[in-house]
DNA sequence: AAAGATTGATCAGTCAATCTTG
DNA sequence: CAAGATTGACTGATCAATCTTT
């Protein structure tokens, strides 16, 4: 079959908008707060799972960016004092990403900001067991489109 | 509540996650057809239904971009030659934006390789009625992000 | 003053090329 | 040569300021 349902149509146009739609109220929100960019609490979430660091190339698996994207992301959070980069005695072609202090406190105050987000935007609309079926549905299109 | 439950959270971590990575499939498979990218595609859609076209905050409200970003894509898109800039009589401070026959016809060209992306990426992957459940869901949380 | 739209400066993402080490 | 990572140049998005017309 090569023809989308309309369901199929429209929830794919109704992905898009809800992504852009929640994710600027999300931003929005961090920003008048005085915080960093969402993209950063990720990083930081990541790194905060690996006390000895990461190497970028897992942080790029991880956050689904480039490589590229990645060494310019490390740039700016290391500049901001939130990470810093560690020699790797294993492999000299790369280092390791380490959290800071700084950067742990940093990611302690995004996440009272996010999650009051996501309780009214995601939390709130939702009956009880539908924020479920939506994440399993989610789940499924992320599997098909890895595999 | 100001706790999200697990399951929000979840879904709103796979929001972000699906959104990307079929996204990104989409606009490779765009551009690996020497094709415009998706944004363009919304653009040129809602403009073939006004042949009268249409002013630009109206483009705004659709396309749910800001003034200045709608500025500049339409610069793009009447440099490529896909829309053109009309003089606007009832209100001197703006003008129309309307399709150029080229526009309408990249348009048409950009449908299949669309219409098949959504087929493989959110068709095939759900049961028959699941696409509707999800279309569903996504706008509860459109219309609340919106209230 | 408010609404519609644009512009210059700056910041982030992308492309292609490069560098270093395995 | 392949993998990990970076850089310069360009394109796209964002911020703040501006301009015109209502």
């Amino acid at each position: 079959m090569t023809e989308p349902s309309d369901d199929a149509t429209t929830a794919w146009a109704r992905l898009l908008k809800a992504e852009r739609l929640l994710l600027s109220a999300v931003e929005r929100e961090l920003k008048a707060a005085g915080l960093p960019p969402l993209g950063w609490y990720d990083a930081l979430l990541e790194l905060g799972r690996a006390p000895e660091g990461l190497r970028p190339y897992a942080l790029e698996a991880e956050l689904l960016l480039e490589q590229h994207n990645v060494s310019r992301l490390i740039d700016r959070m290391e500049k901001a004092g939130l990470v810093e980069r560690r020699p790797c005695v294993e492999d000299g072609r790369g280092y390791r990403v380490a959290l800071t202090a700084a950067g742990a406190e940093t990611r302690a105050r995004m996440w009272p900001v996010y999650r009051a987000a996501i309780a009214r935007l995601v939390a709130a609309p939702l009956e009880p067991g539908e924020a479920a079926s939506l994440a399993r549905l989610l789940g499924r299109l992320i599997e098909a489109a890895r595999g």
